[in-house]
DNA sequence: CTGAAAGCGCTTACAG
DNA sequence: CTGAAAGCGCTTACAG
């Protein structure tokens, strides 16, 4: 039905065997077949079909595969702009397919959808896989790799050292003349970010010799998300003796909760009203009044190093590499100096 | 190396074409065959390959080919919600993939790729296709499909009814008592949104016999940009003269523009400084203080509409179908009564 | 420089 | 219920 090149091969009259180099640009060819063919092939309206073609030469390590979720927010986006650039560079294909993201059915489904599609490594994007998950994919010698993320599992992972984040985003705040500190968003007993921020923060406030009260810690629905901000808010206000002075937001959404809740309980952010941090440096940052302070992770760069390494790993697919990728603080008007 | 359906036949002892159809649960076999073959697949740790099965039997229309862009913000996240979806619901796979939005030469790589991808339709998420591109698709037996925008061209769409989406925002803004209405965001010249959005503006306005200054026109970058927003305030607020009372952003990120411009401007919104709608009704409006009031886009039901359509265009390629989706008015702080 | 032939892994009438 | 065989469209040694 479609044009295929035995079509035009019939119209040149070569065989499909030329075609097919031509086509290519591989092999040898004279000029003269290469014009009419090329003038054929546009004349028909030919296009290659990608079936036959990666069925017949199986292309090894020429796409890879990306599981992505939707969300309200996503930073992702960043992540796959620098995938995307890589690739290219790199020639190779990406193939992006999303899942819900902490539901595993629909992972397994994707992760089987792209092992059909013979990728040679997945980018999981904020999307945990199970061990079972990664076992498969080791199975059908498929590099996987969690990206912007990290997990308990046996996986290699390209993501921020979340420790110093937590450290560094705490430590600004306590510069700055804060005390009452608190961590608010992430869930320091589900999820390994969340841990390792958590162990952060709390080493930085334990060189200024502060103990964190437990009423510090304010999970909400644990997802980093703007109403676990919004929600921090007044329940501090609730607990006033609690009196935090700060809070170290884990997701700029977060932070922007905080803000919002602030603004919304009649008493606008101000110096001296409650100091916040957030992570990621997404564009909320500067959209924001005030405009967010945040630890600003380099997702363009975490998102170029996957595709890398997964090219690099080539079929060791069982290599284990935690790459972590710097992050930058980037101050602006949400942690002032305590008055 | 990998393994295949002659590895599973040999292991069981039937030939590749049982081993198919019990696979795929297609024809006649018997529960006993069935059962060993399910078991050295899984045990053997077989994958279908792809592009044998598709090459094999092509499926006609089968996949659906979605071309986004990466953009700051993207209101197209919720689209490709509404596409999954659909698309689920109709048993058709989703092929997604990323071109530049206004450059052609990106466009035409990423088109290309689709059709030797053999999906039966490309749905255009705010991405502009030339004519070119749109004959080659058609000429390749595959439905064009503008979504979430529509331009010139002969070729189908999905969108919001843009001429009302500008008449009834400025309606609104009338009824609140505003008179001088700035525009801002679009290009009424360049691009067919902001065409029809504009046609609207001017006619609710004339409905109250008010003729628009010329200086109530802001396009800024022509972009529906939160940077437009921005700059339109500094330029009215260098012209006073200009007077307007209130703008018609035609995006949720301008009308966040205009906000946060007033605030930095030193004198933040409030009822009397200048009243704003943008449009879309993105997660902005809710996160903004105040909140926007924005004309709410059905964007889940665009990309849902998309699909049934293009499933339903069937290979009538040429037909030619534009679908107008209703939206909502959703007014939140920015739209107060005039004082 | 070009062609005949085999093969990629799977599917599907067609026989039996 | 099962198998032999042809075929999907392309690629690639191998000859010539």
């Amino acid at each position: 039905m479609s044009v295929t090149i035995k079509d035009i091969a019939a119209a040149v009259g070569l065989s499909t065997a030329s075609v097919s180099r031509i086509l290519n640009g591989r092999g040898r060819y004279s000029a003269a077949s290469a014009k009419r063919v090329q003038a054929a092939a546009a004349e028909l309206g030919y296009f290659k079909n990608r079936s036959a073609a990666d069925l017949a030469s199986p292309q090894q390590r020429r796409t890879i595969g990306v599981i992505n979720y939707l969300a309200a927010t996503n930073a992702n986006d960043q992540v796959i702009q620098g995938i995307l650039a890589e690739a290219r560079e790199r020639d190779v294909e990406v193939t992006i397919m999303y899942a819900q993201r902490d539901n595993q059915a629909s992972i397994t489904r994707v992760v089987k959808s792209m092992i059909e599609r013979q990728v040679f490594a997945v980018l999981f994007l904020s999307v945990r896989p199970d061990q079972t998950v990664v076992d498969t994919l080791r199975q059908a010698r498929i590099y996987p790799q969690e990206v912007a993320s990290a997990s308990d599992l046996n996986i290699s992972s390209v993501s921020s050292d979340d420790f110093q984040i937590g450290y560094q985003a705490t430590d600004l705040l306590l510069r700055r003349g804060y005390r009452r500190i608190a961590f608010v968003g992430a869930d320091p007993q589900k999820d390994i970010i969340g841990r390792y921020r958590y162990a952060g923060y709390t080493a930085a406030l334990q060189a200024y010799d502060v103990t964190p009260a437990k009423e510090w810690l304010f999970i909400g629905d644990g997802q980093y998300s703007y109403h676990s901000g919004l929600a921090a808010v007044t329940d501090f206000s609730e607990h006033p003796q609690t009196a935090v002075d700060a809070v170290f937001a884990t997701s700029d959404d977060t932070a922007l909760g905080i803000v919002n809740g602030l603004y919304d309980l009649g008493r606008p952010f101000s110096p001296g009203s409650l100091a916040v941090i957030g992570v990621d440096g997404s564009s909320t940052c500067t959209r924001a009044r005030p405009q967010l302070s945040s630890m600003t992770q380099s997702f363009d760069l975490i998102g170029r190093t996957a595709v890398a390494e997964a090219v690099h790993a080539g079929d060791q697919v069982d290599q284990i590499k935690r790459i972590e990728i710097p992050f930058t603080i980037e101050e602006r008007q949400t942690t002032p100096t305590k008055k």
